[in-house]
DNA sequence: CTGAAAGCGCTAACAC
DNA sequence: GTGTTAGCGCTTTCAG
């Protein structure tokens, strides 16, 4: 007696299993498997009834069971160093979503710096970690990139692309984007442009400079050196960049940021010495983050799919990592994803 | 010999069971299992062996494999409908953290609206989720919290506090942190302290407003209804707030808004006034996101430990979950964490 | 304190 | 097309 209302009390709480489905339907777990799976091969009739059976009985399969069986389940870490959060809850988004998806555990680890990437890296493999997601800055620390190889880890970095054997890549293509939104520039008729530099370590920052350049040159323009300015990416160092340009006495019409930050710290410089945007100065950004919508102006500028690339990125390093578990040679790929031009408020033709 | 080789090459890329470490200590896997879950009732001597057996075959347990035998992966819904994204990243990693630890599914679902977030939970239930987070505004509609009642699904709220039997929630005490920073302001010298409202369908706003007022009652202050503005948590409606605080003739000496956007948008709006801050203006915030520091001057604000307030619900959401299915009476429980002022640079003394 | 047996829920591989 | 058998790697009994 007591048994049994044990076992009934047990019943109540356990999920729905294969076999309780296969029962229900009259046919082998095995059959209700492979309708779940979605083989082709299963009368239809029986697919009918074996789906009825799932329904009314609301069966959900067991995922540690399927991974055990399949030994699917793979462990991936993500790295990151100090991005801006919408950056980060973007790829996360992306991260999480995928992983799902394709049942891999994921390791989110934030770096201080290189140094710590380095640790964390070699944690990471000691705990028998399948494959790497690196995000900027460290997705352009060389060291890191090197040890990963000497491991053999596979790696994926997001947002900038290495032209190296072991490396793949998701990114978009800077060159072409920071050309596009130049040329935007242009045609608005600003002829007087600068461009604020983001940090020197990442790439995209030299990729995004050569598309304004090559912008430039095609409209038969020089670029002053003075209209080029250093930045890191930070909010602050846009200020100071705003600054030094805003106080010139042939200012520019308009100033190309190499991230969002830096144009926003543009616009509250410009706000802070009364200059009208985008009637007296047009600003634009790049990265399409949160910030630029959330201040105001709205941020004209370039819209990159964070979620989108870390979605992919999952999905490359996955199948590579099977690829080499079944002892195919995994193939390097270097994505590139579509970025799209946003124009909002913050352009305008020159006064 | 082709066998063999095959099943070498398979070994080669086969993680190291349990029976590996087992055999290397000289032991039953069962002993291994004892060590590796800190069961106590293991000889000293034992242990060592087969902690070293465990760290020379780098053998790290296969977490599907201990999922099914202990029957522990639990499925939690997390929703969340147009967060800042600072909000939003440190909800994710915080999430992601103990989700890893305590072997249990996310999935991470964004809501449009109310209605969206009926459809969603709807649809979690009947995918037969396990448990859901409500992060705010959502954890504020009494609509989604009944549907979750009576659906007996175990629910808790993130950042508000529902006094409702089958809800539990982590969050801070939103009074005292509005109250500590009204005091603060109050000690500077501020007599004139205007307020910036949030969204009056979150109990947030409500109880950082009453913490406002109960400082200046306390101190023997009215406080003039013009002084408290409205406002949505946006960017954009702090700016509004901010112009119409700032035009008045007899302008306030410090502006308290009711999060960091619209407190960053003051900033803005009195910049754009040639309004020093905080030499002229004071001006604080509440959450500590990303844009409290990322601005200039960075803002004064209160610090809410996001990532350990998601930490702590998806530990208590499982706590409760387990119970339930152990046949105990789950406790609601409401968990207040500290918040913590964080002084910074918008503010001083009156002029 | 330690081990043997049994099984968690699912899916490969093979039969039929 | 469908069923059978045999595990995936771990932990829970229950013996000793």
């Amino acid at each position: 007696m007591v048994t049994k209302r044990q076992i009934t009390a047990r019943k109540q709480h356990a999920r729905v299993t294969i076999a309780d489905v296969a029962h229900a339907a009259g046919v082998s777990p095995m059959t209700v498997s492979r309708v779940v799976n979605g083989d082709a091969r299963v009368r239809a009739t029986t697919r009918d009834a074996v789906n009825q059976a799932i329904e009314t009985l609301g069966y959900s399969p067991n995922k540690a069971a399927r991974s055990l069986a399949t030994a699917s389940q793979l462990q991936i870490g993500l790295l990151y160093d100090n991005p801006s959060s919408s950056f980060l809850s973007a790829m996360l988004l992306g991260v999480l979503d995928q992983a799902r998806r394709c049942d891999t555990q994921v390791v989110v680890v934030e770096c201080a710096d290189r140094e710590d990437g380095m640790r964390s890296v070699r944690n990471l493999i000691a705990a028998g970690i399948d494959g790497i997601i690196l995000s900027p800055p460290l997705a352009d620390s060389t060291e890191v990139l090197d040890l990963l190889r000497d491991s053999r880890t596979q790696c994926i970095t997001i947002g900038t692309r290495r032209d190296e054997e072991h490396v793949s890549s998701v990114s978009i293509d800077n060159y072409a984007a920071a050309r596009e939104m130049t040329d935007h520039l242009l045609t608005l008729g600003h002829r007087r442009i600068a461009f604020i530099k983001g940090s020197p370590d990442q790439l995209a920052t030299e990729e995004r400079l050569a598309g304004f350049r090559a912008a430039l040159a095609a409209a038969g323009i020089d670029v002053a050196d003075e209209l080029v300015v250093d930045g890191r990416f930070s909010y602050r160092s846009g200020l100071k960049a705003a600054e030094k340009l805003l106080s010139m006495t042939d200012r520019p019409t308009a100033i190309f940021a190499c991230n969002d930050d830096m144009a926003a710290a543009t616009v509250a410089t410009a706000h802070r010495n009364r200059i009208d945007i985008p009637g007296e100065l047009t600003v634009c950004g790049f990265d399409d983050t949160l910030l630029a919508t959330t201040i105001w102006p709205e941020i004209t500028t370039i819209h990159q799919p964070i979620t989108t690339m870390s979605q992919t990125a999952i999905d490359l390093l996955e199948k590579r990592i099977r690829a080499l578990r079944d002892g195919r040679d995994p193939e390097q790929d270097d994505v590139t994803l579509e970025f799209r031009f946003v124009r909002r408020g913050s352009d305008a033709p020159p006064p």
